[in-house]
Parts: C-alpha cells; structure tokens; sequence
DNA sequence: CCGTATCCGACACGATACTG
DNA sequence: CAGTATCGTGTCGGATACGG
C-alpha cells in the first residue's frame, strides 16, 4: 500500500489531471482507514475515542491517518476550544457514500479469517521447499 | 499498509486465533488488489490479460499479487501445459463475495477522485507554511 | 507467454519521549 | 486530551535482466 503521505502525482491545478482512481484509492487502502472510516461515519468521534475503537493503532499512526483523510476531504475535523481541548472528527458526505461497502468488507474479513488462515497455512505446507511425496 | 507479503502473526495451526480483521483486510488493501479482484471474478482471465486490465501495475507487482491472493484462498490458478504456456486465474466463491463492495469502491473513486484532488490543494494552501494573512 | 532474481530507494509504521 | 518530534526498521514496489 501505498502511503499514507500519497499525494496525486497529476498536476492539481488542471482538474482534468485529477487523482487517478489508483491514487484515490489509496487513501481507503490504508492501513487503517477502513476501521477510522466507519467508526467516524455514525457521527463525530473524539480522538481518544478513535483510538480505543480502532484496535491496535498507535497515536502516531491515528494522528497521521486523521490528518490524511482531512486532507482529502473524507473527514471533519472540528476543535472546540474548552480545556481540556475537544476535538471531533466526522466524516464527509462523500466518505459516507463509501459506509455500507466498507462495513460489507469489514465483516467479509470477519467471516473469512480463519478460511484465510488455513488457507496460507495450506498454501505454505505445500509450497513450502518442494518436498512432495518425500522417499521412503 | 503492511507487506504484500504478510501473514498471520497468531498461530496459525490454532484456528481460534486466526488472523484478526485487520490482518485479513490486508490482502484486499493492497495497492493492485482490488484491480486484481474485479477482474479476476467475472470469469477466469490469463496473465497478459490482466498486465493489460489492471493500468500501471508491473510484471513484478502482478506476479507478487497474485500469489499473496491466491496463498490466501482468494484467487485460484490453473495451468494449462501447452505450448505457450496458458496461465488462468479465477476468484473463488469467498473473493466473489467481495464483488461488489469492490466496484462500488472503484466506482466511488472514479466519482471523486476530482473532489478529493481539489480538496488535497485546499487543505494543502490552508496548511502551507502558517502563511495567514501575510503582512503588507 | 509467464514468469523469477536482484538491486535499491522511498516510505509506512511502531516505539519512545515530550507538550499546550 | 490531543497531539508533535525523532529515530529505527521493514518492506513495498519500480527498474532491469534473465529463463523455461
């Protein structure tokens, strides 16, 4: 996957030369957009909120992903000025356009993964140093 | 995103700790996979064909793709031993699920890959080097 | 036609420490 | 609470060359 810091290699100023479709599929290809995507699209979600839901995910990772989604207008990220500081993040319209394919793939891999697993498992044992039908 | 090569870090012989969610959405993350999975679920389609479909992807990338998928129980490849040799990959019934969530995102990028690339120029002026209101 | 092998630069990502 | 700064490692993925 491409990265996170992608940005269209087009020129951005002619929008002919928009974002490939490649290009803009990498910011739903991440590593964990899928997960921040559908937990910000029933509503705003709080940082700390964001990191709880989306298991695993570091800060840095959470901060970064944030910002890139803002960035290309799938997320709201909106401050409240109290103390402590408030920050809720929201999806977009467009983003929300993308909800029910990504909560169909979400719980294909839950459905899957042990399919998944034996199958690499599988896979690995046969191809594994080509010892097919060892002598003796 | 993780590797193109990545695998299960539980236990793989214990089917309870099978891979998460997060691992398993790798595979469909992957920068070509997707491209790769259209294609692929229509109907069996040869090597070449798909150097052809998928746009950009080299022989490498499609080479290593189509293992990953296919060691994952996504993808299915038959070879027919003639001369030249004629190489098919098929999705499998599990990859077919997926169908459909996966045109609606490719379509959804086609949609608004202008969008999000006006959005990136945007966001990318507002943030440009703290220039508000620059003085005189 | 359908790959594989190797080299190599660019990031994605995690760990850790610090802050308004 | 909600970040940022810095460092280190893994590996993604392109370029190139070769092979059955």
């Amino acid at each position: 996957m491409p990265a996170q810091d992608n940005r269209c290699e087009s020129d951005p100023v002619d929008p002919a030369r928009a974002c490939t479709v490649r290009e803009a599929l990498d910011r739903v290809g991440g590593k964990w957009s899928i997960g921040i995507l559908i937990a910000a699209s029933t509503g705003p979600v709080r940082f700390t909120e964001l990191e709880r839901r989306v298991e695993g995910i570091s800060r840095r990772m959470l901060t970064l992903t944030l910002r890139n989604l803002e960035r290309d207008g799938l997320l709201v990220r909106r401050v409240h000025p109290t103390v402590p500081p408030r920050v809720e993040y929201t999806a977009t319209p467009m983003a929300r356009e993308l909800y029910e394919s990504l909560v169909a793939i979400h719980r294909w891999a839950e459905r899957h993964r042990e399919a998944i697993s034996a199958a690499r498992v599988a896979y690995d044992r046969e191809h594994a140093v080509v010892k097919t039908t060892p002598p003796v």
